[in-house]
DNA sequence: AACTACAGTTAAGTTTTACTTAACTGTAGT
DNA sequence: ACTACAGTTAAGTAAAACTTAACTGTAGTT
């Protein structure tokens, strides 16, 4: 196993002995006309001859490029066969998606039957889970989180942005006269996500103690449970808009006191960068998107 | 043509996938255990799933990786074929050499039998210029140069220093008592390298005024035709030690008040790199190199 | 002859990648 | 319990690679 010049250089190389223009080699290869030029220059260099011989408008290859060029052709096209075979997807037709327990079970699955109509031949896989699972292990393509969209050996990309709002029962809010008066009921809350923050922001707001007023019924990491609670008129409760925006418009929800709060974090697509090639991940993830837009905010 | 991953992790893969040992893979490719070990999980994240199963003491591919290592294998042979072959002396027997024409008559043709003796097999041609000529043009093997080594696109390998002497016929030296009375012969001078410095230097150290004394015959860039002149006594020079210390030997010429001037030039061997792998190249050099080291200082 | 358009070159600066080092982790063997 | 070894990872440094902008040379056009 020799020493091999940059690789890199002889891609270049082959992007230009296949064009006979370093410009439409650059074009191909997603870099600038110099990047090509500065690359032959090296693998000139280290050869110790010309490649190309420069024209006018184009180049054409010398002896030597043209004794280089089939072996370099061949071996990159091992590369991207093997690389290729790789990427593909193992099963297009099963889309094993991970997904937050509330988007989940209160947003998505309501509204799967839509993906499946438009997109028959795909079937998609949910798992509900509030943990970020590996991908290998698991046999996962796709995950849904919300979070700040940073994980370790992952890509993600942003599907939506949320807005927090103080909600709950119609009949309780008859009860509810000034924000001071919010202390002396039951406030649903969870230690996840950004719903601490949004209420010390509406503490902050309005002047109001924490501390007064002790009656918070504490649920670890369940919006769920506490969206089913406030629907039952059990306390007061910061819930995010993607999950309760059809209940404030049927009016079994109420806002209280016109308080938002806008996220830090937002909805993402979670995968491996090489799982987004694939076919039905960029169907659903368009699906997913139109969905996220018609949202009302 | 898809996206590749980067192509030294390929690369780094195959040796790890060979070897089924990172330590062994970054020994072969001449990194660190790291580098491999970071190179593996880029393109794990790349492709979405593991391609080594991490063991004690040793790796074992997965399936993925199994999958993979064949057309990669095959691509980087031929990637190292088509390298291989090019990077291959085609003239193995000739050595086109280029030399500067001072060195070239005055040093090494004469020496020239040697090399030829102990190197039957390899023919060296001589073309002695002073120009830097270009490799690809003239089918040069290589250069020897008098510079600062420093030569765009190509590789320079230093093979010694030199000495600058003032020197005259014995005759002449009869006629020449005290430093100052240099000015009233004739110099023999040229433009060339460091021999202005080096009477800039003399005239300096004596204090002497450069212009007393307008006997100087210039010859442009032709130290072969001073040192001929100054052997016929027929004026003072400063000339390279390399070029007449057999002539300081044989009293055919002698040195002036003990002058020396340490050059900042130096002779080269300049080449393309991937010419100093050539077999005769490397003979020559080393051949070449103790000729040097027998020079007297 | 002058001007224009285009592709390749190169210097300089910026960004990104890749590497190393050092500390750590886990697994066997002693 | 200790030791040895191979793999991992964070942090820092060095090198490579890229871009931009200015330049050059060659045809074609006016």
């Amino acid at each position: 196993m020799n020493k091999l010049p940059p690789l890199n250089a002889l891609r270049y190389f082959l992007a230009a002995a296949e064009t006979l223009s370093f410009k439409a080699a650059a074009e191909q290869m997603f870099v600038t006309q110099a990047a090509i030029s500065q690359h032959i220059k090296t693998l000139e260099a280290f050869f110790g001859c010309q490649l190309f011989i420069r024209g006018h408008r184009h180049v054409s290859l010398t002896k030597a490029g043209e004794r280089l060029l089939p072996d370099i052709a061949t071996g990159f096209s091992f590369l991207d066969k093997g690389v290729g075979n790789l990427v593909m997807d193992p099963r297009p037709n099963i889309l094993n998606l991970t997904v937050i327990e509330s988007l989940s079970s209160r947003w998505l699955v309501p509204r799967l039957y839509l993906f499946q109509q438009e997109y028959p031949h795909i079937n998609v896989r949910i798992q509900p889970t509030n943990r970020l699972l590996d991908f290998d292990q698991n046999e996962l393509d796709l995950a849904i989180r919300f979070g700040i969209g940073d994980y370790p050996q992952l890509k993600s990309r942003k599907l939506a942005q949320d807005t927090i709002h103080l909600v709950c029962h119609p009949g309780l809010a008859k009860q509810i006269d000034t924000a001071q008066s919010v202390s002396r009921h039951p406030t649903l809350t969870e230690k996840s996500s950004d719903i601490m923050p949004a209420w010390k922001s509406f503490y902050q707001q309005h002047r109001i103690n924490p501390d007064v007023g002790r009656n918070a019924l504490h649920v670890d990491d369940s919006s769920v449970t506490i969206i089913e609670a406030a629907l039952a008129g059990q306390g007061i409760a910061m819930v995010r808009n993607s999950l309760i925006f059809e209940q404030l418009e049927k009016g079994q929800l109420v806002k209280l006191f016109n308080f938002s709060f806008k996220c830090h974090y937002a909805y993402y697509l979670v995968a491996p960068e090489a799982h987004f090639k694939r076919e039905k991940i960029q169907c659903f993830s368009n699906w997913l998107e139109r969905m996220f837009s018609e949202i009302p905010q």
